[in-house]
RNA sequence: GCCGGUAUAGCGUAGUGGUAGCGCAGCGGUUUUGUAAACCGCUGGUCGGGGGUUCGAAUCCCUCUGCCGGCUCCA
């Protein structure tokens, strides 16, 4: 049989759970699969864990894997297993879900039993070698009603070697984050007084202007009008399309002369208010409205993570209003502008589409979600786009496909997104209507979507992706130029207005730093081109070029250097 | 929001009950330099806020806030 990274994980979850026991008995154990990168296991003890604990953990798990028993699989019945189950809260409970008639496995090492599907590995020893990483509360089966349990989180190496060397990625991985990085290269910070709001400093902010007039082009070529909307509107609206009802815990609301109001957490009603500023005709279907629109939602402080996760923040956001023929061109079409941008900044294999589903709770009938799906899933599909389904998981107006990019640390952040919606269009909401060719007033459907998600949040995946080394058309400093003394300053002046006036972002180091650690700056602060100007240079009429990540280039006319960075920007490198 | 951890200068950090240190950055000066760090000097901290224990608290306790790791939720 051949030993998978998967068995030799889950195997290990089984070893924590055993020392986890050993070491505090009394302790009541849930479940511990294996994951992408390792394995958590849940526990429920009086002690409450914490890295102190891991030495001592490590060992005991060193020792049993170093019994080298066997895992011993068997088939019981249902009573059987419910006996050597006993007191086991947790896991009597995970038997009761176990439908009547299906086969109830049993794994047993050593003195440690075990309900289990497996599969394992023969004996513990093929597991390798164990490290604790971290250990953190989770609710009983995912729900926040339920009691919290501790999550104990490890990883598992082949041997020593590996489980060091996966360390060490970690670490490096550490290195790209876009915290540590945003700070680092001065792009944005974030102050405690106003948790998850952003102050973007200059380079940031190039950055995101950039991304912005980017998508801002793509748009307008794929047939949208943009449009903005009020940040402010008033609770009447709010509760006529339904956010006072389902989203007020995370509005901002606020008051002036005794009418109350909320700070937009979602564009939508904005939208849909210019589709009714007039009467529409089936004729001017699809309307493609989109919009930058900033929204602040208060978010849980919990959930708050960088730039990624925040309370105010910028959708490139759309609605397009169409009827219910024009659904699955118009998710085609936006499916192939989602593919069309993602591939310029290189995302194709941390890329997760799925596409959630009709939840229980839902408004509509079930024979227009399945269309609505299927519709979803055609358009996907069209695009050449392979998706998983997520059963239940789509809101409560409708079904959704979603992008979900992975960041440095191997978290998914969702940031595409489209959503079919047919309830804030009808009567019942926001009533909008057009004249279809019947002469009568028909409800059009709306998709709401965004392809990079929020600007933010694609900023610090972009961040995460790049390792803070921008390609040449998103770097806030394109090029640098290094004069050798004061003396090449002028020439670097002249230097400097050619590019500008071409729209190149460039800065002079007039500091009186020499040559080496004019360019150690330069390297550091993950400038594209460093163009080294001293006396030679000037005489000649040259560049020296340095190139991030290829080193000196050597000298050459300052033509073809601008050749080769306009080749960059043509290939978005 | 929940569970756990954590908080020392802009950033990275030392300091376990007895006068808050170091590196980088910043600022001033000297140096005018050819491909990853010149030299000298200076500034900067009511040790996250508040309360308590103590003759004395960065250090021990309580509490609030932020942050970190997860969970739930989400662009």
């Amino acid at each position: 049989m051949e030993i998978t990274d998967e068995m030799r994980r889950h195997s290990a979850a089984h070893l924590t759970a055993r020392a986890v026991c050993n070491l505090f008995p009394g302790t009541q154990t849930d479940i511990g699969p294996a994951t992408d990168d390792g394995f958590y296991y849940d526990f429920d003890l009086e002690h409450r864990l914490a890295p102190e604990d891991f030495p001592a953990l490590e060992k005991e798990i060193a020792r049993l894997i170093a019994l080298d028993e066997p895992f011993v699989r068997a088939e019981m019945s249902r009573p059987d297993v419910a006996a050597r189950l006993a007191g086991q809260k947790y896991k009597l409970e995970r038997l009761a879900d176990i439908p009547e008639g299906e086969t109830i496995s049993t794994y047993e090492v050593g003195d440690y039993f075990e309900m289990c599907r497996g599969p394992h590995v023969e004996h513990s020893a093929q597991i390798g070698a164990v490290k604790l990483m971290k250990v953190a509360g989770s609710y009983y089966r995912g729900d926040e009603n339920n009691k919290m349990l501790q999550r104990v989180y490890g990883i598992v190496g082949k041997d020593q070697a590996e489980l060091d060397a996966y360390v060490a990625r970690l670490e490096e991985a550490k290195k790209r984050d876009h915290r540590r990085l945003g700070v680092e290269l001065d792009l944005f910070h974030l102050d405690p007084e106003d948790p998850g709001q952003i102050f973007w400093h200059p380079k940031g902010w190039t950055i995101y202007v950039a991304l912005q007039d980017y998508m801002r082009a793509k748009l307008i070529k794929d047939g949208y009008q943009e449009v903005n909307t009020p940040a402010i509107m008033p609770r009447s609206l709010w509760e006529r399309s339904g956010h006072w009802d389902h989203y007020k815990a995370n509005m901002f609301v606020t008051e002036s002369e005794k009418r109350v109001f909320a700070v937009k957490p979602m564009n939508c009603p904005g939208a849909l208010e210019i589709f009714k500023s007039r009467m529409r005709s089936y004729k001017d279907l699809p309307l493609r409205l989109a919009e930058f629109g900033h929204c602040a939602r208060n978010e849980p402080s919990g959930t708050l993570h960088g730039i990624m996760r925040v309370r105010g923040f910028v959708q490139d956001d759309a609605h397009i209003i169409c009827t219910e023929e024009q659904i699955e061109e118009e998710v085609a079409k936006f499916c192939r502008l989602l593919k069309d941008v993602y591939k310029d900044f290189g995302f194709d294999k941390n890329l997760l589409v799925k596409l959630s589903t009709m939840p229980e709770d839902h408004v509509g009938d079930e024979a227009t979600w399945q269309h609505a799906e299927a519709a979803l899933a055609a358009a996907c599909k069209a695009s050449g786009m392979d998706y998983e389904i997520q059963p239940g998981e789509g809101a409560f107006y409708g079904p959704k496909l979603e992008f979900t990019l992975i960041d440095a640390l191997g978290r998914p952040w969702q940031c595409g997104t489209i959503q079919l919606d047919y309830q804030l269009p009808s009567a019942e909401r926001l009533n909008a209507e057009y004249i279809g060719p019947d002469s009568q007033k028909h409800h059009p459907v709306m998709l709401h979507r965004a392809v990079l998600g929020s600007l933010e949040r694609f900023i610090g995946i972009l961040i995460e992706h790049y390792a803070g080394s921008f390609p040449l058309w998103l770097s806030p400093e394109q090029v640098r130029i290094l004069p050798i003394t004061d003396k090449q300053v002028p020439y670097a002046q002249k230097i400097r207005d050619a590019l500008a006036a071409r729209g190149l972002r460039v800065e002079i180091d007039a500091s009186a730093d020499k040559l080496g650690a004019k360019i150690r700056n330069g390297t550091v602060a993950k400038v594209p081109y460093l163009l080294v100007a001293g006396g030679r240079d000037e005489a000649a009429g040259v560049v020296s070029v340095r190139q991030r990540g290829a080193g000196d280039l050597g000298a050459m006319k300052l033509e073809d250097f601008i050749a080769k960075v306009d080749e960059d920007l043509k290939n978005k490198q």
